[in-house]
DNA sequence: TTTTTTTGTTGAACAGCGTTCAGAATCGGC
DNA sequence: GCCGATTCTGAACGCTGTTCAACAAAAAAA
């Protein structure tokens, strides 16, 4: 049994595009290149996937789930809810340092125009902002469910703000160093300002 | 004198992509339909424009002008530098929301694969940066240029990637009006925190 | 005005792209 | 070993941004 030919050609199709967008980035992606390193056929590429958004889809998916593992990983080295927003902010700038291209296509690709992004691929999204949830509501136990999605929502948008223009270099590019004592200043200030202590 | 023909016909080209870009996005422009629009020649966009990112950056550059404008007028509607915060990302905000594919584009263009983003431009952009660098000093009188600059580039993307993530769909769309509450209340917070004040 | 030179305009042609699909090759059950 | 079903293949299609030889218009020179 183990695995079929089928699904063999689809992972090395699947590892040769993840390849390509990890060195070359999203937009240097040809289905030529990606079946030319796979060793198949143009068309098989078709046969493996409906198209190149959902072979990129595909990639997306696998990123999202390191990225989260490293979240979580980050969140559970701490234990106070201030240190475990802390370090999932410093986590993720990490990861997207360490992995430019791909971290990048994440936010970066758009379906075709007309077709929604697949609802499983949205909801791997949002299983990053629960990582968020977790600390949040322990530094504010009186929000209820959707205000606390929503400031979880609000919160990871802004640590992503703050890695994504840098590491896009929109505003002169940054030393990863300098970013992330900037993002761990923010954050902290966020933090300070965010319960109801006064803890100078 | 007036204008030239040649610049007439810039101008046309000009106006026609931003129309297209303004009510189709960004991903949907086309050099034979910008040129159809203006009444001119395929060859003709590439006599104006060097190509069409050129085309499209000299768009951009009229949206960042907007922007700044709007910007602008916020800023000088509030007397207290935290009212002046708040009141230029809500009107980041704002302007996002009822333009969103000209907003979208100024940050999801991307220069052909080794071409830089000419100097003029990303000036054009570090101006809006340059709103946030004088209510924040007034907060931060302490703050050296340097970090005053480093600072304001963080707020701003913080800012930024409210707006843009909630805009681009990416966890569920989200009506502008709870985003605006959203963007209010976290501004606020990191305001709370960000000085040594103990306001309650 | 007439001639010459320069400049601007045009759209067919080109190379590269994602995607399709008829035919060739391969597979699985008998 | 046979045969229907499945998969693989790459030439071909339509669309893209960009170029450029031919043409037209304007400017300069005569």
């Amino acid at each position: 049994m183990s695995e079929s030919k089928r699904d063999i050609l689809k992972r090395k199709i699947l590892g040769a595009a993840e390849k390509r967008i990890e060195t070359q980035g999203l937009a240097a992606l040809r289905a030529r290149d990606v079946t030319k390193d796979a060793g198949c056929a143009l068309g098989s590429l078709y046969n493996a996937f409906e198209d190149l958004d959902l072979l990129i889809l595909a990639v997306n998916s696998r990123t999202l789930a390191r990225l989260h593992a490293s979240l979580q990983s980050a969140s559970a080295s701490q234990t106070s809810p201030k240190e475990k927003l802390l370090a999932l902010a410093l986590a993720y700038q990490d990861f997207g340092t360490e992995n430019p291209n791909l971290w990048a296509a994440l936010f970066d690709h758009r379906m075709q125009p007309g077709v929604p992004v697949p609802q499983w691929h949205l909801e791997e999204h949002v299983l990053l902002i629960s990582e968020v949830i977790g600390p949040l509501s322990q530094l504010n136990p009186n929000l209820d469910d959707d205000m606390l999605a929503s400031r979880a929502r609000t919160v990871f948008s802004a640590v992503h703000g703050i890695v994504k223009l840098s590491l896009d270099g929109r505003f002169v590019a940054l030393d990863p160093d300098k970013v992330k004592a900037e993002l761990s200043e923010f954050v902290s200030q966020y933090l300070r300002g965010n319960t109801s202590e006064k803890k100078a």
